[in-house]
DNA sequence: TCCTAAATAATAATAATTCCTATCTAGTAT
DNA sequence: ATACTAGATAGGAATTATTATTATTTAGGA
């Protein structure tokens, strides 16, 4: 927490109420919450917040560096007329997607057997984020 | 396309040439299309297709076998306390998040030399889709 | 050709997220 | 301590993505 303190102070951002509280509620949640869930449960405790908030205040942590976003994609299903094994390139600001020729055999190996007895995998996915020629300066 | 009819058929599922012009479409596309810009391509020619048939028509398609969903974690952004380099099991039916504790430098590595040039990698991640112990019947 | 279950169109509803703007406040300057 | 101001917030409207509802239509078997 003194930590993000700092980052946000270091980027003459203010150390507001809200995003403190926000803050403490992901570190408290252990399941990778939703914005929905976080702003649930911070309105218990502060509930004058509003839901932009939350939202606003999510992007602004993720942005210092202090959360990060798990398990996204631009907020819509894309299809892939692809149904063999492959792997996936996403360009983070335009939402380009190329699909890649890697073969990593090594997913399924590197899976430990300890958690195969609780986890039944069903398939396995690499996108790697990044900047597609056009998005990145040296086009 | 003749196969996914075979498909279609097999699971008596009927032919329409609703389903017919989705799955052409999606295989003209290259950039792994969202529905929404599915729904646009396919109303070129089929002007009265509605929203619906065209997310029913992939969900169909999905289930047969013939298109894949890529990059989507059921709708929402989950976010992360941790922002060290990990991966993620994601159960496909409730959406349970559990962290992974693999080492996967390969990821780094396998990505070749040749599409560094054009693509500009900021970090990758691993997503092994599955069922949790709640949701396997094996408790 | 007829029949029926399945599929579609049209539209409403829901969910997730972003935008807008008047008001408020953290932190700096006084 | 006080005033000032850029940045942040609340509240609500707007937007986007997706799903549900239902009356009508149709593919494919009898």
């Amino acid at each position: 927490m003194k930590i993000a303190e700092e980052k946000l102070r270091q980027r003459h951002l203010k150390i507001t109420p809200q995003r403190l509280e926000v803050l403490r509620t992901v570190l408290q949640m252990t399941d990778h919450p939703s914005a929905d869930q976080i702003y649930r449960m911070v309105k218990i405790r502060h509930p004058t917040v509003s839901v932009a908030t939350v939202y606003k205040t999510l992007e602004t942590l993720v942005e210092v560096g202090e959360l990060k976003v798990a398990l996204v994609t631009q907020g819509r299903a894309r299809y892939d007329p692809r149904v063999d094994r492959h792997h996936h390139f996403l360009c983070s600001q335009c939402g380009y997607v190329e699909d890649l020729e890697i073969k990593l055999d090594c997913l399924e190996t590197c899976f430990p057997q300890a958690l195969q007895d609780r986890l039944t995998i069903q398939r396995s996915e690499v996108i790697f984020h990044g900047l597609c020629p056009k998005c990145d300066g040296k086009h």
